[in-house]
DNA sequence: TAATGTGAATCGTTTCACAGCG
DNA sequence: CGCTGTGAAACGATTCACATTA
């Protein structure tokens, strides 16, 4: 079988297909046996042609004339792009936010599991009653390389963020989700997602004041 | 002077922007005087041809030879995109992500104002300590109504989110921030940005088992 | 007939390269 | 001379249009 490669996907159709295959999963509990790219683009707000060409970069599985069938589409997105691969995170700074994401369950079903907590208060770590392991900070390194940890949470503040970047990065991590608005480097290969609230109330506060000059309507 | 539109400078350019305006921030504070395009990029990730343009989609502004007066672009960007502008937001939702939403202190900096919390559970609604008004969900459209509020952060879940939507619309709101996996509809003129933790977990856990098949040294 | 799969056209953004200015 | 500002070229993603097939 064809290994997929980053070069050829684009990165908007990985993030669209990853998103497909949670509604396929959806449609499969509900024993639905086959959609359609138009019931899918619908459900999902994209155009039909869309899904049809996201999901063709991972070559033919649907049925010309009867749509896709649900657990074969599941199966065919999940091979590909290995979807079924369990996750070690760790969540760097126990804030609300990083309590929060300590303990949420959505994660564990995807695959992901959270293995370490880290802040540099010693009294959080000793005060917060979680399942999951807490150090002290100048342990980041050395724990993530232990338990072998694939991604890094970032929930410090800002100020914080390159600094534990830095730790992540010294103990092997190959992904860092960052959750502060401040840009973080890291060595090739290390990836990092960036989810900015701050910027994205910004983003909208924006575009919600900018004139929409002239009417999108493009058919009457 | 010229009005701004939607149609003449780009999303990603305007992101962009705003992180910059953010960086001048911080550099006035810091009392530094002026900052090339050079500068700015390298603390971004952001190639400094990209920032040049990106400015001067607002008109012109940077001193040839000398780079950009920190205070001259900070009040240009912020007048032409009119970011001093307050904005009221409520949260849906008092989980612990909601709650960790509620208490956050770096929206008021920016000029965001939490004036309102929702849940459906009342208990909740009594037992939370918060400095926010709290209501029961079935008064959303009521109260942002009455309070004009502008932005409804979302952080339900995923199940809820639609429906939650559906009551900020038709309380008036003019932004949704969407922290659910869940695509949510809404009437055209209401911009909608989705936080999708779980799907960038994925995004960034499939990227990483992706073949990187070829180098990216384009010069040696 | 009702859908998929896909080259070709289109659109939008980024990058390039250099003219222009202090 | 250094750095901005900007048309033009390159690139990447989306949309279109239609041939294809159960």
């Amino acid at each position: 079988m064809h290994k997929i490669s980053k070069k050829e996907i684009p990165l908007p159709t990985l993030a669209r297909l990853l998103s497909v295959y949670r509604l396929l999963d959806q449609y499969e509990q509900e024993k639905v046996a086959s959609v359609s790219s138009t019931e899918i683009g619908a459900r999902l707000g994209i155009k039909p042609d869309s899904i049809r060409k996201d999901v063709s970069y991972l070559g033919e599985v649907g049925n010309f004339g009867g749509g896709y069938e649900v657990v074969r589409l599941k199966a065919h997105i999940g091979t590909k792009l290995d979807l079924e691969r369990g996750r070690k995170l760790c969540v760097i700074g126990l804030g609300p936010l990083g309590s929060a994401i300590l303990n949420d369950a959505d994660l564990r079903k995807r695959g992901f599991v959270i293995v370490a907590g880290f802040d540099s208060n010693i009294n959080k770590i000793e005060t917060i009653t979680s399942s999951v392991e807490l150090h002290p900070a100048h342990e980041i390194a050395e724990v993530v390389r232990r338990k072998s940890i694939d991604i890094g949470v970032i929930a410090v503040p800002g100020k914080a963020a390159q600094e534990a970047a830095n730790r992540l990065v010294e103990g092997g991590v190959k992904g860092i989700i960052n959750f502060t608005s401040c840009a973080v480097r890291t060595a090739p290969g290390v990836m990092v997602r960036t989810i900015d609230f701050l910027g994205e109330c910004a983003l909208l506060s924006t575009l919600m004041g900018l004139e929409d000059s002239g009417t999108n309507l493009k058919k009457l």
